[in-house]
DNA sequence: ATATGATTAGTCACATATGACTATAACGTT
DNA sequence: AACGTTATAGTCATATGTGACTAATCATAT
């Protein structure tokens, strides 16, 4: 269990809900936070309810097809608080990715490899023209937090490529 | 099909191998690189060899149990090309990890959010140890690379962690 | 009326990745 | 000769995550 189990009990705890508006709402408002997809969301409610963490009723609305209503359980409440805590106090040191290509740089032409990682920082500058520009979030400090890290890692990925294609030897 | 195949090619290009050396040789050499585990090695020796790009040959070393020795075939020297340029030139948007745990941090009591938060840069930084102090590894530019691209992006991390805690509304 | 698209609510096959496990042989130590 | 350790070579159940798919209802424009 980690932060995604966290992020749906999180928002479970504002309001029941029911599968698509969870993931909608992630979809529309945390798309820069979280890129979880619709099938998780609801493999993790299935899951989460077999814990006991969250409850389901089911809500007739007038003609419609029924609808499962999730609502967090008080064991769920207590779930939340646990996974709070140690979302915010770990970290895990992640591998990027992107750096294999450049073991085996050798084995193409240098001006064509350099050529491919030029490419390579205007995709990085494209993606931060995005996120430099996106308006202030009313959902909380947490969402801008989150965007002002995307930024930063994406400068610093910009930065770093940068420098790898000067040291290149010739 | 993207790095982690390429990852195997490569080895294969320089000789050909048996399962135990490509993964020893990863555990070893390129823990900083690469994270892939030792089923997954075999796993990609699998299916590249189903798909043609490397071949299967049985060695018997005295009274050993024979072994698999995997080597690249054509087919695998032109994936590798292909796949090295889709290496060097790609680059994914990640969502980093850690930040849902900051769009509830109300929910806990303001002092004992910013302890965890402390904790965590305490984290990155006994990484940021670790591999600041890493040698220069001789397997090539690349891992070199590849340990300055950790490097920078660990201390981003902390700034940006550090930032979080002092931005953080009373 | 009716076609189109948005809303609503899921399911399912599939790919990836790994932890835990099994086995044998060689080698050094006591 | 018994024993622990390392080298060797994998297999397999399991967890995660997602793309593609199905289906019904409702709103709106034509």
């Amino acid at each position: 269990m980690g932060e995604r189990e966290l992020l749906v009990l999180g928002l479970l705890k504002t309001q029941s809900q029911h599968g698509y508006q969870i993931n909608d709402f992630i979809e529309r408002n945390l798309g820069r936070v979280s890129d979880m997809k619709k099938s998780t969301a609801y493999l993790l409610l299935k899951k989460l309810n077999q814990s006991g963490y969250v409850g389901v009723s089911i809500e007739q609305d007038g003609n419609r097809p029924p609808k499962q209503v999730y609502s967090i359980t008080p064991a769920g409440e207590a779930k939340f608080l646990e996974l709070l805590r140690e979302a915010l106090n770990q970290f895990d040191d992640v591998t990027p990715s992107g750096d294999i290509g450049l073991m085996y740089i050798d084995y193409l032409p240098r001006d064509e490899a350099i050529r491919f990682l030029q490419e390579r920082v205007e995709k990085v500058e494209a993606l931060l023209a995005v996120y430099a520009n996106a308006p202030k979030h009313g959902f909380g400090v947490g969402v801008d937090l989150s965007i002002r890290h995307r930024v930063v890692l994406l400068k610093t990925e910009r930065d770093w490529l940068k420098q790898c294609v000067e040291q290149l030897p010739k």
